[in-house]
DNA sequence: AATGATAAATGAACGACGTTAAGTTAACGT
DNA sequence: ACGTTAACTTAACGTCGTTCATTTATCATT
């Protein structure tokens, strides 16, 4: 199914062509989705759950460095976009007419993400970095940062794969340095050649 | 046929509707556009148009201020997002079977509003912000996270108007924060009040 | 003023798609 | 062996985009 999105690159896919990908007709689909909303509805759920799983293990294996962490965990996040762009903005750009009202951030799998967003950016804190900011605030921003920069990436398919990922990484990368640059002393340049 | 994409909250607006809103019988809008989707690109591009008129007024009163153009542009754009929510999803994040594969930087309407940015941006670097930044860069950065940060916030249903604006708000003010932390000395606090 | 040419709009019809309803087949407990 | 249940299929309906033939309106020409 996920791969028929990327194919389709579109999330516009006929119930026709879902059906011969599992081997059945269209009709026999109702028997386990109530209709396409909500079909689509248990793909999006389980992009949170990869998505999630990609993030909490590379937290676990690098909870001792939260700046890199920080770093990296932005990186796979974009990796997953760019590699699953259709999963992705099925996602975190649904059609209204899938009548889902609630943010990514809100609902269980986004807000699990977004805490371990939080958690890098505390850790940070507790280094240094980011002294006395607000970081829930701090957590929005540098999200919709890489969200804004993945998202615009989908647009110019002129752009290639290797293009779009280095914009977006530019993206990143900048915010890192901007992060960077908060810590008092010459600290920031040291940390930044890891 | 604005305000339907507004009603409608979606753009798979039926041919029928846009045909009675305008008097006539779904056929005889083909002779004004090949197809739907040309219907809608013309919509967004008229999109684009009005978006870069008021940014254009904003930047001509405003250019004394590049500083205060940058926070009042941004305001301005975030402003236009959550007033025509539907209409800046077509504008930014078109279904592809649209056919529309530039990137809306690189078109003609959205390569002008990236580069009112970017003056309002090297106008600021004259003022001593951002010191030897890299402004394409900075740019693209800074218009993913206020992009990213409606995007997210068009999300949620469950917040209201008032919510998102704030919520938007709160993002661009953080990025205005960080680009008056570049000035060296206490000149910043002084900027930061006007 | 009458007529013929051109443009534009209409009604009917087709194909794709989501969805529902009725009928058919297969599996299973008694 | 029989009735029940579950799952699937075929057929059909409604919506929507799109096309085509026909009709209606416009307007220059004589």
């Amino acid at each position: 199914m996920v791969r028929l999105l990327a194919a389709r690159d579109d999330f516009d896919v006929p119930l026709v062509a879902v059906a011969q990908a599992v081997g059945c007709t269209p009709p026999a689909l109702y028997g386990y989705f109530r209709n396409k909303g909500a079909l689509l509805r248990a793909v999006r759920e389980e992009g949170f759950n990869r998505l999630y799983n990609e993030k909490l293990t590379l937290s676990e294996r690098m909870h001792a460095d939260p700046f890199g962490y920080l770093r990296e965990g932005s990186y796979a996040y974009a990796r997953f976009a760019l590699d699953n762009p259709t999963l992705y903005r099925l996602m975190f750009a649904p059609p209204p007419s899938l009548g889902i009202g609630d943010d990514p951030l809100s609902g269980d799998p986004g807000r699990r993400i977004f805490e371990l967003l939080l958690t890098g950016l505390r850790g940070c804190q507790a280094q240094g970095f980011l002294p006395g900011m607000d970081l829930n605030r701090y957590a929005f921003m540098f999200w919709s940062a890489v969200h804004g920069a993945v998202c615009l990436g989908f647009q110019n398919r002129a752009l290639d794969d290797a293009a779009k990922w280095d914009a977006t990484r530019e993206v990143i990368d900048t915010l890192m340095e901007m992060i960077a640059a908060t810590v008092p002393g010459d600290r920031s340049q040291q940390l930044l050649r890891d």
